[in-house]
DNA sequence: ACGGATGATTCGAC
DNA sequence: GTCGAATCATCCGT
């Protein structure tokens, strides 16, 4: 056991030594210690020197190359490659790894859940019009914004295309240098100690720097959609009024559901239909009209007056007649003029 | 240009 | 989820 192992070093260090020295290997005599007492000595020795330097290469590949095959043969090598693995493990590689298997990253999982959110990662085509739709109708789902809306779409389709083709440079960046190194590595492990974890490991951190890459791509691209969508989308920006006509139905609804003017989904749907604009929008418009006319009635009170006339004009004469009628029997009667004056309840409800 | 009107958004309560 | 309330950003008549 203890020679096989002699042996081996013996080996080792002729294939180490021939490589990168002079000396070992070729029984080169040591430097002389009395320099200067003998000239002629002295040119003789470096003469022999140069003279060695200048055919060490010629005679030592071959002889480097059969020692080394030697050496990859030899029985005992695993064992031995296994016990430097080992060492060099507990020597003080293992600290650099100490930071194993990070969590997923809130910000990089922030990233790219919008970047799915916007259809700029995920499915093709599908998810950007689904998101593009989305935002155009909360945009105001107009006619004349659509062509903004394509606009957006192809600026949209652009950031994507970018995205996608610079993440798969990105990738096939990392997955050629990824190949190369471990290759490399594979190489060395010949004559050097390096075990399959320690090329793991250092895949491990070529991935790493390479998502970090990837981030900033990520974040960059984050950035670009946001501005997009700013530009683009902010519906405070390109705040359009309503017709006059949607308004004039909106307004109709609410005054003649002034005593409960929070109308229905399916009534929300016929408005938004009639008008042209979104459910939302009529949510909007109502929640809006509501809070507005609760803080300041008698403003509202012409225009209450107006579609309360408008509705009445649109009712039956009898009914008129009838109203005429009562009034006429009870003179006393207030809200003269068939509708009646709002006014809050207790419990905040316009009534 | 200014100021009120108006549609949209945000926030907290339910 | 909806609601009121406050607020923002824009529109539009003057």
């Amino acid at each position: 056991m203890m020679e096989e192992q002699a042996r081996i070093m013996q080996a080792l260090s002729g294939v180490t030594l021939a490589g990168h020295s002079v000396q070992g290997g070729m029984g080169l005599p040591p430097p002389h210690g009395h320099e200067g007492t003998d000239g002629d000595g002295r040119k003789q020795d470096i003469g022999d020197i140069l003279h060695q330097i200048m055919t060490i290469t010629d005679q030592s590949l071959d002889e480097a190359q059969a020692k080394k095959h030697g050496l990859n043969c030899h029985r005992m090598k695993p064992a031995l490659f296994s016990v430097l693995c080992e060492i060099k493990e507990k020597t003080g590689l293992s600290i650099r790894g100490a930071q194993e298997q990070d969590p997923p990253d809130p910000q990089l999982m922030r990233l790219d859940n919008m970047l799915l959110a916007e259809g700029v990662s995920g499915p093709e085509k599908g998810g950007g019009s689904a998101a593009a739709a989305a935002a155009a109708a909360a945009a105001g789902g107009g006619a004349e914004n659509s062509i903004e809306h394509s606009d957006y779409r192809a600026k949209l389709t652009q950031i994507r295309q970018i995205y996608h083709t610079e993440l798969e440079k990105y990738e096939q960046a990392c997955n050629e240098f990824t190949t190369h190194v471990m290759n490399l590595l594979r190489e060395q492990s010949r004559t050097r100690p390096i075990s399959p974890k320690e090329i793991e490991r250092m895949v491990g951190i070529i991935h790493r720097k390479f998502s970090s890459i990837q981030m900033q791509l990520k974040q960059s691209t984050c950035e670009a959609v946001m501005i997009l969508r700013s530009r683009f989308l902010d519906a405070r920006r390109k705040r359009r009024n309503f017709s006059k006509q949607a308004t004039e139905i909106l307004n109709e609804y609410f005054y003649s559901h002034l005593s409960n003017p929070y109308p229905s989904e399916e009534a929300k749907e016929e408005l938004a239909k009639k008008c042209s604009i979104t459910v939302s929008q009529v949510s909007n418009w109502f929640g809006n009209k509501r809070i507005r006319y609760k803080k300041n009635i008698g403003k509202f009170q012409e225009e209450a007056n107006l579609y309360a006339a408008k509705t009445a004009v649109t009712a039956t004469h009898a009914v008129a007649a009838a109203i005429h009628n009562s009034q006429a029997n009870s003179p006393t009667t207030p809200n003269s003029g068939g509708y009646h004056t709002p006014c809050y309840q207790s419990d905040g409800r316009i009534q």
